[in-house]
DNA sequence: ACGACGACTGAATAGTCGTTCATTCATTGC
DNA sequence: GCAATGAATGAACGACTATTCAGTCGTCGT
């Protein structure tokens, strides 16, 4: 290997080794050593990269942040053809072997238990719920209006489909062998066949081969 | 206040403090040290009366786990009239003001995040997700085969009412400001209304006032 | 081929935390 | 009242961790 590497790609290299290290250890035992020992470099490289190890927890986050962000791109193109059609698209995408890895997820329920405290987690957190939040919200409220369902609140599934899949995202991590992602899938479009009967329903849309 | 007191009182009152201490500082910053001056005692107590930190948080998470365990008991006896009253005791509890204290979602989160990690963590939180999903899977069966719902299947929507659960703990702890203990109690049974609709439906049961 | 640059190293440092234990002091039985 | 008991203290200790920095060595321009 090259010794010495361009800094962006060390920089995500570190980023990896730090996502492979909280999966494997946990947060409280991820420390600079192991994560320079796991990226196959030495001590001092993480104060090298990023300024701090706090930096490095923050960079990382923001990177499986950005990820799922642009991962939602494609969901918000098929709302343009049809809401029913972008709320699918976002549940498959919750539930996508990129997304919804074991290590990933992970990480995302280390930071998700120091959030309360750490305001830069908070922030990064909140800009990613936020726009889930959005672009659901806007899919539910047009499925609304143009399904007719005037007794549905937009609001109310959108609160009720994030906090679903958050908490099928911890089944898949505590309880893989009782937890898949293609259940959390099939639960999760049950819960919009119940809101959305006409659209998701046993007789509405034909299941994806 | 008294210099001695007997073990377990004193016991009781470090767990509290344990419970305090991780709610406003979160697990990373609770020290064996911040937990003894949020008791009001001393440096060693700790180890006196807990062999160690990690006894400390395991006690603290039975605690829990275990008070959990007792409030299920009247959603059981609930059930014993009809299963739907059961759910609807069960959902009542999940978000009772003694259960789910913003300190106590802290805590359960705090640990849940560690969970993968620790045996015994797994172990604890593993035994409650069992008698949850045991007493809550009857109902659902109960109700499946006595209020005919041929479809549905009880299995799948303990895992969702239980993944719901969790994630709406979430918010309530993360973002208070949008969320509350009525609100997800109104979303959880808007997700039964979905499932069950001639016992959760508009039409069904009268809303308590 | 050579010199300058800078990426990288890893031993040393400073600080923090869990644990120990000699000592203090409230409580209880006599 | 007076030991005897053991709960509680808090300074000291050892282990661990993030960070620093002087030195090493690969890379690149000339």
């Amino acid at each position: 290997m090259r010794r010495t590497a361009p800094a962006g790609e060390r920089r995500q290299q570190l980023i990896a080794a730090t996502i492979r290290c909280i999966a494997k250890r946990g947060l409280a035992e991820t420390t600079t050593a192991t994560v320079a020992r796991e990226a196959g470099l030495s001590q001092g490289i993480i104060n090298l990269h990023f300024r701090s190890k706090e930096r490095l927890l923050t960079e990382t986050l923001r990177c499986l942040s950005d990820e799922y962000r642009n991962a939602c791109s494609v969901a918000a193109a098929a709302a343009e053809l049809s809401p029913a059609a972008g709320l699918t698209a976002m549940v498959d995408l919750d539930f996508q072997r990129n997304i919804c890895t074991r290590d990933k997820l992970a990480v995302w329920f280390a930071f998700w238990g120091e959030r309360k405290f750490r305001p830069t987690y908070r922030r990064l957190c909140a800009a990613r719920d936020k726009y889930y939040d959005e672009l659901t919200r806007s899919m539910c409220a047009s499925l609304c209006e143009q399904g007719h369902y005037p007794g549905v609140e937009p609001a109310l599934v959108t609160d009720g489909l994030s906090a679903l899949t958050g908490g099928l995202w911890l089944d898949l991590l505590v309880r893989p062998e009782s937890m898949s992602r293609a259940l959390a899938r099939r639960i999760t479009m049950a819960y919009l066949a119940g809101v959305f009967p006409r659209h998701f329903g046993q007789a509405a849309a034909p299941a994806p081969a």
